[in-house]
DNA sequence: AGGATTTCCGCAAAGGTTTGCTGTGGAAAT
DNA sequence: ATTTCCACAGCAAACCTTTGCGGAAATCCT
């Protein structure tokens, strides 16, 4: 079977490809009874616009593209699934591609973007990514770039950011309701935008009391959390863990298990999170809540806005809120 | 800025259209001269096709879509990133859609995939739909469906499954190994054709072995997993609970765990899962491995099958192994 | 009734590519 | 000096929609 088109129904009623067209939006200078015969027959031949045709024409495609290092990840996930449900809803289809966190792949991806004349991109940076030189393009095009999650250091573009600050500081002040004197924090890599805004946020935090102790790590993956987190507390037991995100939180978590330290007892726990894995453990992990739904549902919402009317670069932040588990 | 076309390309050089079009296609109709002048300005202007334009005209696009019940799960995503990045490697993007186990909204999705002239789709059922009346349109236009995971039991349809009734084997051996004597089993949605397949398969196993006690529970998600097994363990602790899935190990381990259980000391466990879970824990959790990346490979490498060959309909399975945690 | 509006619809171009066919000039063959 | 042939490039149609403009018929007004 071949795909319905407009001349096809044209041809079958006798009249005009563009009054078959203005007939189905509903436009006035269609009389009510041609109109009616049209959508009719439209529907029962099942009649499907091709979206490619409507945008070479009109120049504007119900597409969006998102680009995240991996779609594999506890986070971005959700972040996805937020976005792709408001976009359906409001008629758009994303297209996923994935940069493996490979510059040369995210500038290619942006190419494919172009290339299928999306409306807009959502983009986590790669981490390697060091300039927004690839995104030149983008730009000049005006296509609407929002950045989400690990975000460009320039001004001028459009963000969309978990409150990294804020949540650092919300662990901060979490830490501080309770008497501990030694405290290690692990991060992830340090070559990303949540990485620096969170250590600077802490450390800032913890300058004012300086009785406490603050051992500051980093660490690119799961594995390597764990490694560090072995080897420091090997040489010293910390009254609790900061874990800046869920890769650290599972290196952690295996290096205390294997340790055969029980949490809250031996050592307290704390991580910046969007919940699901420190909800698989029990007790719970209490962690602050940095949502991917919803940043993905702010995303959205301003990618519409970036649409509709020419929005100023804007960096919009998204709240956190803590979660009171039980490793405390 | 506005996009570099062809036309621009053919008036900057003043020849025609269709000569820069053949050239940048190394046809041998262009000379070597003609062809080399047109790449070079072409690569200076960043020219870039416009996809919509050659899938207009070719009928053909580079798009593929991808449809499960919701992004967001610890299977899917695995399945989703490997597809998407085969699909890169070999010139495709993936648009992604999420079906939130609704018929009503699977089937808009297809429309919108078809909209989109997509080549062709993968799907992962709803658990919701009773037939596959939306596909229809799908087989009408010849798109190749790729179904996986949740697969329909209709015949003359393309499935790649995990190796259902071989792991539900695999289980029922490796427990048959240890000298267990009653087991809790615990399902998924028996509405899925994976539940249906593991439990037959794990029942079968067992009737060779009547002095072994089997119970079988269903439970729709991790929080209803966790109810039944609260309830079953509160009337007989077995030696033994085997998961369908992360979902219900989720829950299972959460009952265990509040339980004051430990595994394997107190009680075994045994799950079917990519691996992410049940290697979060400590001792890790012994698991059936169904690979979402190599299920995801496996549907990559069969759909491009389907679009470049009239291939028949056929059952492709992903292979099971065993991977050996420490709660058995 | 005759002119002025309205109502309703079609023509044709445009958007960017691809491709079968035609056309040109020059070199080689006769 | 014709004819033949080949290498090279352009014409034009097609894919499907959208939309500005123009035109015919029907309706209105005085």
């Amino acid at each position: 079977m071949t795909n319905t088109t407009l001349k096809k129904i044209s041809e079958i009623l006798g009249i005009s490809v563009s009054t078959v067209s203005r007939a189905l939006k509903h436009h006035p200078d269609i009389s009510v009874k041609t109109r009616e015969k049209v959508i009719e027959l439209a529907r029962t031949l099942d009649y499907e616009p091709n979206a490619n045709a409507v945008q070479l024409r009109t120049k504007n495609s119900k597409l969006l593209g998102l680009m995240v290092p991996t779609i594999s990840n506890y986070f971005y996930e959700t972040f996805i699934a937020a976005v792709e449900e408001d976009s359906r809803k409001n008629g758009y289809a994303v297209m996923i591609l994935q940069s493996g966190n490979d510059p040369v792949i995210e500038s290619e991806n942006l190419k494919l973007f172009r290339q299928n004349r999306v409306s807009g991109v959502f983009v986590c940076l790669s981490s390697n990514t060091k300039d927004l030189s690839s995104f030149e393009k983008m730009f000049d095009l005006e296509i609407p770039v929002v950045f989400f999650d690990n975000v460009p250091q320039e001004s001028g573009v459009h963000k969309v950011c978990l409150a990294d600050e804020k949540s650092a500081h919300l662990a901060a002040e979490t830490i501080l309701q309770h008497p501990y004197q030694s405290i290690l924090a692990i991060f992830g890599n340090p070559a990303l935008s949540i990485t620096k805004k969170r250590e600077a946020a802490l450390k800032n935090a913890f300058q004012a009391h300086l009785h406490i102790s603050l051992m500051i790590e980093h660490a690119n993956s799961s594995e390597e959390a764990k490694l560090v987190c072995h080897e420091m507390l090997n040489k010293h037991l910390p009254d609790i863990i900061f874990c800046m995100s869920d890769e650290v939180l599972i290196g952690v978590l295996k290096t205390i298990q294997e340790k055969g330290l029980r949490y809250p007892d031996n050592i307290a726990l704390l991580t910046i999170s969007n919940g699901t894995i420190p909800r698989l453990f029990h007790p719970q992990i209490t962690y602050i809540e940095t949502s991917g739904e919803k940043l993905g549902k702010a995303a959205f919402a301003h990618m519409l806005n970036c649409i509709q009317t020419k929005t100023q670069p804007t960096e919009l932040l998204v709240d956190a809120v803590l979660f009171n588990g039980g490793s405390l």
